[in-house]
DNA sequence: AGATAAAACGAGTAAAGGCTCATATTTTTT
DNA sequence: AAAAAATATGAGCCTTTACTCGTTTTATCT
């Protein structure tokens, strides 16, 4: 079988190591924030720690904004997709359950990478508007809360957010204590956040 | 009466100006950080919108920092104070939305201010150590919950947190969302902190 | 009024850090 | 093997910004 020539130059199909590169970069980007904080957190240094020269970085992110927004992305991706899956289940006390579950492991795996990305998405919101992950999920429970038997009387809006916020809140406070049972946390939480809705569910 | 003539020259009194200078440039401070975020949080900046010349600026502050810890230290007074006050109350069920009730309006008064001021203490903690608020905060909470009656399985420390994290997480969720309703936001927080430990206080 | 201390001033310095670009190396294609 | 495309390099430009210091203005004291 002859091989087709083909017609106009073939779109040069990306690499394995710019790839790699990207992926480095990221990780290197993830564990400065974690180890300096801000502080650190220099293109330059990014960089270094990546094992890439400064160019290359630039070749691959039009700035350094980009890079903490690919890196929210990054992080991001395995909560959104955990909370969609839960949202999905026909139970919605198993539902909410699981998006809880999802949020605090998120927040948990890397407790101050985690902060340190949700500040860092607060500022960027202001300039580039962007569907952020704290809406995504909003929406979601606020889908569940309405097939719920839960009192709505402060409206499914609201008491989407609080859950959220007592579940976001709880486990900072716990990342920043350095807890690192989840399993424990996540047992509190679940309680704040049914007792909160009216549900005593002690399992 | 005669007065007596001082044997060292008196040691000046601070003008009532140089009082105003400082005043100025905490409150410019707090404007920039809440309009702009750290973004435009410059020194320059600062000395500007405090109608001061940068010059003026050091000779009352040492370093940026200085200036974020004194703002720290301005805003929190009166929390810290309404806090202990609350503490002291005889019922503990009082002590405790007192408390509650002192958390959620520092926070929703400013928000903006609140929650830039708490990541800064945050990075501020690391460097230089210093009693921070929410120890405090948390060393009277604890206090208090040895006198109540609430199920302490999980040791009145933990305890202590996680209601504080319901609260400050709450109260940062609603000054994001713009709410201002404190009354309507404190109804909330408290149902959600004292269903928590297992009282349904419906007031 | 004159002397002294306190407060204010702001141009300028130095360092940090985001980012560019001209060049070099590696990989792929023909 | 030669050409072309993709990828990598890093010295250094340029802006921003924390901070200094020599000078000037204002207030206080005798």
């Amino acid at each position: 079988m002859l091989r087709q020539p083909p017609l106009q130059p073939r779109k040069q199909a990306t690499q394995a190591r710019s790839a790699r590169t990207v992926e480095n970069i990221l990780e290197a980007a993830a564990r400065i924030l974690e180890g300096l904080g801000f502080e650190g957190y220099t293109t330059n240094a990014i960089a270094a720690k990546a094992g890439v020269s400064i160019g290359s970085l630039y070749q691959y992110f039009p700035n350094k904004d980009a890079i903490t927004i690919a890196l929210i992305k990054r992080e991001t991706a395995r909560l959104l997709a955990d909370v969609t899956m839960a949202a999905a289940e026909r139970d919605w006390r198993v539902a909410i359950a699981k998006m809880v579950e999802a949020g605090v492991v998120h927040q948990l795996r890397r407790p101050r990478l985690a902060w340190l990305l949700d500040v860092e998405e607060g500022r960027l919101r202001e300039q580039s508007s962007g569907m952020q992950i704290v809406n995504a999920m909003h929406l979601k429970l606020v889908e569940v809360l309405m097939k719920s038997q839960i009192d709505l009387r402060e409206g499914a809006v609201v008491v989407a957010f609080d859950m959220m916020a007592i579940t976001r809140g709880m486990t900072d406070m716990a990342g920043t204590r350095g807890e690192t049972d989840t399993g424990a946390l996540l047992n509190r939480v679940l309680r704040a956040v049914f007792r909160y809705v009216g549900i005593d569910k002690e399992d």
